[in-house]
DNA sequence: TGAATAGTGTCTATGAGACACTATTTG
DNA sequence: CAAATAGTGTCTCATAGACACTATTCA
């Protein structure tokens, strides 16, 4: 059994966080340490860091693990990007990350403590104003790419809202996110025929004419449209 | 720097490699080994094992290499399918395997030497006959389902196909897959105007009306239709 | 000529895009 | 009433499904 004392690339978890602030798409990113020895110190980074062998069962606990202890959220919408691992990604040796991304509506989120440390970060193109430690870059633009091209044909952008909201909010995430306007007939009977939310007793009130107010219904899996919405142009 | 001691987990790579052979959707699997302390003795699995941290540079050249070890196929379409890691997947601790699928052409595929150790193995259902070592019949699932939905709105069965082939080869594919028939007029139309394939100044001979032959455009990048096929009923 | 499969055409259904039109609120 | 946004209706367009019809080979 020589395999097991084969050298063992390091093994981290990393999570791409987003939610709509401002109502700019934004993603979570935190501040590598200064000890000495620790890579690409006091660089923004994505939040991650090694699998824990003793606390994580599986790879998707430790990723939640990683997301409560940032955000404070407990069930987010959590999907698998991918994987990344290579002999210099990480300067301390071969390291492979197993990178998921989440989607949590932006209102309840409360950062850490100190909070010099961690941030929302507005996605500008396909990522972030700092430069990011490790591959981060590749991560996120990976994560962006993904949301984008799957935001045409799912109902993923309903895990971003408040637990009330109007057609018209919706909508209006589904532009953020696509970078371009969505014709407002379309979109409703698309959302409306997916049986994805169910209108409550309730109106928003504004200086026009009130909408009505939505929550999602309690079967939480994403609809997936035979379609997607068709370019422009 | 304490992290850099703490134990760190098993890093393997996987790769679920299809091909069309007689007309059915095959997988390869291998034979585990029967050293003593090997899990899994003499059980069928995925092909896949240990990184290499001398010899792979990274995770993608690392399935490659294991693909090409054992069906002697240098460029195959490969991609991602994900991650699995647990405490309880493999009985030596913590592991997490990166997973790839792959499609070939069935035809010019050698399998290694001995033959006994390795084969084909037709998908029925969502999976093979053989029980299957680790969590692989998970991975072989995920794998299954990912190409049954892909090739619902992608070109994905022209990696299936060897150089030259008709129309009503690739239908036959794309069925085989999907387990139901397609209109064979819609059929055309969508893969025609895919801009996919072109025509070869041959024909292919049968007892019947012979069928204009056709092989993959140079670019190779697979195309993404707008629709999936709608289901039947 | 008939069997068999290749390939085309025509008609319908679905759902998106364009965009006008109506509805309901506040100031 | 005007401004502003919510919500509906109507027409067109693209593409899939149904399915019939034509085309070309061999036995």
């Amino acid at each position: 059994m020589e395999s097991l004392a084969f050298p063992r690339p390091l093994t981290t978890v990393d999570v791409v966080i987003f939610a709509i602030l401002d109502g700019v798409l934004q993603a979570v990113l935190v501040r590598r340490p200064t000890e000495k020895g620790e890579p690409f110190a006091d660089m923004w980074a994505l939040p991650g860091g090694f699998v824990d062998v003793e606390r994580d069962q599986d790879l998707k606990a430790c990723a939640i693990r990683k997301l409560h202890e940032k955000t404070g959220v407990a069930s987010p919408y959590l999907e698998q990007l991918g994987s990344w691992g290579s002999h210099n990604r990480d300067p301390r040796g071969w390291s492979a990350t197993h990178a998921y991304f989440s989607l949590i509506p932006g209102k309840p989120v409360v950062l850490e403590k100190g909070a010099a440390d961690v941030g929302w970060f507005p996605i500008i193109g396909n990522s972030v104003a700092p430069k990011l430690a490790f591959d981060h870059r590749d991560i996120l633009k990976a994560a962006v790419l993904r949301l984008r091209n799957k935001v045409e044909y799912t109902s993923l952008p309903a895990y971003l809202m408040p637990p009330e909201f109007t057609l018209p909010d919706l909508q209006r995430v589904y532009e953020t996110i696509l970078g371009r306007p969505l014709e407002k007939s379309a979109f409703r009977t698309r959302m409306l025929a997916a049986d994805l939310i169910e209108p409550v007793a309730k109106m928003r009130k504004g200086p026009n004419r009130p909408a009505q107010l939505y929550r999602l219904k309690s079967a939480t899996a994403p609809v997936y449209f035979a379609r997607t919405f068709n370019p422009p142009r």
